[in-house]
RNA sequence: GCGCGAUUGGCGCAGCGGUAGCGCGCCACCUUGACACGGUGGAGGUCACUGGUUCGAUCCCAGUAUCGCGCACCA
């Protein structure tokens, strides 16, 4: 197209206020917009014309934080960029309410306790008010519990959803989805059965990271170290021949489980004792002594008592080694009530009645007691700190558990599939680039594959049952397995084909898997929730996979990782073509802002104060991937912005300054000729190049930044520059020369504005266009490509330096910028004059000059000087 | 231990091989007919440090320091 770029409306009636401001602006727009659907997407359209989103689903029962404005608003400045360059944008945005902070939420809320035992019922209506004591609280199935919380996260939601429309987000609101929705739990349980026909996702017993208090298994994903103080305890086991071995150990209560002692190799003092037996302190249990390279010679006492299970190290010995299992630490962090078989002697088996049924804390000091008793403890316990491995949300250490559970290859057992993992890290574009690093840490660290099941009562449930045999003990080899259709199913009230109700639980009858899945593997599937896989064929083939998937950084190794598994064994790809990765908000002392610190400012409180586009100015302002420190007073600056943007907009408008927006590059070259007007244009030119190179680059806060600068020079310099001849001062060609150039330009500003402030560019917009400026194109630099031919960039700047001059001197002279001069010599080297020449007479105007010397000379700078004011004195008045 | 990022005027940040930029704050001035929710001008920095490459380094390379983060270890 040879227009330009000034869109395809005629234009309407001008209609520009008195008094324009932004408040109000929010509500007036936010009902147009919702009205006329500015935002809706297309379905009926090809692949390259979509550019899809994976935005984050807020967890709709968390607090509302500067945060969510900040990263949300990085991600709808993109979105409205690709709007505008032509794409058929699929926003949608889900909300969180699957996992374990909605269960405890609406728990709480409504005073109700989930049991998956307990048959639906229909009639069910929750308490009107929870019954002081937990004891009390009515325990309700799991279809009623996740009707309940649908019912409370759709009052959530409609803060959110009033936050982010107030914010300004361009989201489809005609598609959300709760991942926790019947929708959601299908696909989950129909990606779940998918990954299990293919053999990625599997059933295993196996040790486990297992929270206490929780009672459920953790995955590695959801592990978080914390500095602890332990103490190393010095204890001897026993060589037939009576010599003691002594070894350092952190939980010395794990005695009782101990299978093992294990050095180095290469370790010259305990060389003589592999393949020997030792006894155990207390216990007077038999463990053989090994070699293995994971043995640290230099950490404690070099030699270390292995347990099943201490610690992940323990693990790997274990499963290396092939030792027995001696485990004795239960669900509930306790030690097993019975005394083992494997201590036999009378004493051991007495002891061990002191510390059965104990908690760990508990135990530790009753085995203390008695190997202080018996001698067997060498001097004080040595304090250090170390780390001790923690669920993310727990408070008390994780213990290693042995249990039945559900996982994903995730490549943390299989090297060519860690491989493939990293390989489509590498497929995807990442913002900033460094980001990927991380990604490529985590996947190479990983140490087991991803455990998906979670003994919770509230989530998706494993789609699963299991036949019980004669004795009633269920066949785990051979799951029964819903048909897909039938899907989301809750195996805890349905009931398998050929099967009854009445047999459930019997023997010859069956079972439902009593877990629920993690709500990261729901999670991990908002690309094919939000795109209809296996539902709408049609929507999933031109949105997947997405292009974007913004989040925060701190998420990568659980949402990214996982969602990039499951796009790998679901559909052999990338989920997404580009992440983007937002930073974190922190507060002024330049700690992550959050909500335990107290620091927390209330959105809607930001919103009111300095209005929608001034809090989106100070989001986008940031980089993607740099940490920001809250700061009102770039909200301030961004207010300073949107209400200058109204401003100019005004006089712009009010000057006539509004040409047909179809009008060509070529046309238009006819009337602008001021070579004034024809270098703000090409410096317009530039402008949009690079502002569209930047957004090209994700770098949207760069387009800003450089939207900005020339919008100042515009209204500082430009616009003073040319008042007088817009006023017809100077004819009717050079009056539409320049009206042309201002109109051009608004148009443009107003474009580039638009993603960064929609509120203020769209009122601009519906005083003198049709339609609104969010589906109006971006603006292209060929659009400009005749109007701009042969033009010279710098004349505005070296004009402004020379009106600079004059203000200079009328600043230092204290007078009113207004003031007449006499006389004024501009002095620079040929080419600058040349264009001081050809705004000469816009520059006596603007500078109220009368006569002006311009002297060619061999300088290096443009000067201003002999400047003679007239001085209005007293008398004079 | 491995990896990533940051270090630029009081503060917040850009920039990136060719004589240091922006905003806030500060100082002085100006109610000029788009804007006092404004305008004009000004002061303020040896770009963390040490080497190297280069005609030339804030920018590239190597190393050091400090801060932050990720991963791993954790008897």
């Amino acid at each position: 197209m040879a227009e330009n770029t000034l869109g395809t409306d005629t234009p309407v009636t001008i209609n520009v206020p008195d008094r324009p401001a932004l408040e109000g602006l929010e509500q007036k727009l936010t009902s147009r917009w919702e009205e006329t659907k500015t935002y809706a997407f297309d379905e009926n359209t090809t692949r390259e014309q979509v550019y899809s989103i994976d935005t984050p689903p807020p967890t709709a029962s968390g607090s509302l934080h500067v945060g969510h404005m900040f990263s949300y608003t990085q991600t709808d400045v993109i979105a409205r960029y690709k709007r505008m360059t032509g794409k058929n944008v699929f926003y949608p945005l889900g909300w969180d309410d699957n996992g374990l902070p909605t269960e405890r939420r609406v728990q709480n809320y409504y005073g109700v306790l989930c049991d998956p035992a307990i048959a639906y019922d229909p009639d069910f209506k929750a308490p009107e008010k929870p019954a002081k004591n937990q004891r009390d609280w009515p325990r309700i199935s799991r279809g009623n519990f996740i009707e309940l919380c649908e019912e409370l996260a759709t009052e959530d939601e409609k803060v959110f959803e009033q936050l982010f429309t107030t914010l300004g987000l361009s989201v489809d609101w005609s598609r959300t989805y709760r991942t926790i929705d019947a929708h959601s739990r299908k696909v989950s349980q129909l990606a779940f059965l998918k990954d299990l026909e293919a053999g990625n996702a599997y059933m295993a017993e196996a040790p486990t990271m297992w929270d206490i208090t929780f009672r459920t298994a953790v995955a590695q994903a959801e592990l978080e170290d914390k500095e602890r103080e332990g103490a190393y305890h010095r204890i001897s086991f026993h060589r037939p021949d009576g010599e003691k071995v002594w070894i350092e150990t952190t939980r010395p209560e794990l005695l009782p489980a101990c299978v093992a002692l294990v050095a180095h190799p290469d370790d010259e003092r305990y060389q003589p004792l592999f393949g020997t037996k030792v006894t155990s302190p207390l216990f007077g249990v038999e463990v053989e002594v090994k070699a293995h390279p994971l043995a640290q010679p230099d950490k404690g006492a070099g030699i270390a008592m292995v347990c099943t299970f201490g610690d992940t190290t323990d693990v790997t010995w274990w499963r290396e080694l092939q030792l027995d299992t001696r485990a004795l630490i239960g669900r509930d962090g306790r030690f097993a009530k019975e005394t083992p078989e494997w201590i036999t002697s009378a004493e051991g088996r007495e002891r061990y009645e002191r510390m059965a049924g104990a908690t760990v804390f508990s135990a530790q000091k009753a085995v203390v007691e008695m190997l202080v008793e018996t001698g067997e403890m060498e001097g004080e316990p040595k304090k250090i700190m170390h780390p001790v491995k923690f669920y993310e949300k727990g408070d008390k250490p994780l213990e290693i558990v042995a249990s039945r559970q559900w996982y994903i290859r995730n490549g943390g057992r299989d090297a060519d599939r860690r491989e493939k993992l990293i390989e489509r890290g590498r497929e995807m574009n990442w913002h900033p680039a460094f980001m990927r690093s991380r990604y490529e840490n985590w996947v190479e660290g990983l140490n087991g594959d991803w455990l998906i099941s979670r003994q919770r009562f509230f989530g998706v449930p494993f789609p699963v049952w299991y036949k019980l045999d004669a004795e009633g003990e269920p066949d785990y080899e051979n799951p029964i397995l819903p048909d897909a259709a039938s899907l989301p199913i809750d195996p805890a009230s349905e009931v398998p084909a050929g099967y009854t109700e009445d047999q459930r639980g019997v023997a010859g009858g069956f079972i439902a898997d009593p877990d629920v899945l993690d709500t990261w593997a729901t999670s991990s599937l908002t690309p094919q929730i939000a795109t209809g896989w296996g539902v709408d064929d049609d929507l999933h083939s031109k949105t997947f996979p997405m292009d974007l998937r913004p989040q925060g950084h701190d998420i990568i190794r659980t949402w990214l990782f996982s969602t990039a598994v499951r796009a790998e064994t679901l559909a052999g790809s990338v989920p997404w073509h580009n992440t983007a990765l937002s930073g974190w908000i922190l507060d002024p002392d330049r700690k992550k802002m959050s909500k335990s610190k107290g620091n927390v400012v209330v959105p809607n409180d930001v919103l009111d104060k300095y209005g929608s586009d001034a809090v989106r100015y100070w989001a986008a302002s940031a980089r993607l991937g740099a940490d920001t420190a809250y700061d009102e007073g770039q909200m301030k600056i961004g207010r300073r912005l949107a209400i200058k943007l109204l401003n100019a907009s005004k006089f712009v408008l009010n000057l006539g300054a509004i040409q047909d927006s179809v009008i060509t590059s070529e046309q238009q070259a006819q009337v602008v000729t001021n070579e004034l007007d024809r270098s703000v244009l090409a410096r317009l030119a530039t402008l949009v190049e690079e502002a569209t190179r930047a957004f090209e680059n994700y770098e949207y806060a760069r387009a800003l930044q450089i939207s900005e600068t020339f919008f100042w020079s515009f209204t500082d310099d430009y616009v003073e520059l040319i008042k007088d001849r817009a006023y017809g001062a100077r004819g009717e060609e050079e009056q539409a020369s320049v009206l042309a150039a201002l109109a051009t330009t608004l148009d443009a500003m107003l474009r580039l504005f638009a993603p960064f402030m929609p509120f203020a560019t769209d009122e601009v917009w519906s005083w003198w266009r049709a339609g609104s400026v969010h589906r109006a194109p971006w603006p292209t630099a060929e659009g400009y490509s005749a109007v701009v031919n042969g033009a010279d960039a710098e004349v505005l700047p070296t004009v402004g330096l020379a009106l600079g001059g004059l203000r200079k001197s009328k600043s230092e002279a204290k007078v009113k910028q207004r003031t007449e001069v006499k006389v004024a010599t501009i002095t620079a080297d040929a080419s600058s004059i040349a264009r001081v020449r050809a705004g000469e007479a816009d520059l006596k105007a603007a500078g109220n000059v009368a006569e002006l010397n311009l002297v060619e000379g061999d300088v290096d700078e443009l000067t201003v000087s002999d400047v003679e004011l007239v001085v209005e004195t007293e008398e004079a008045k």
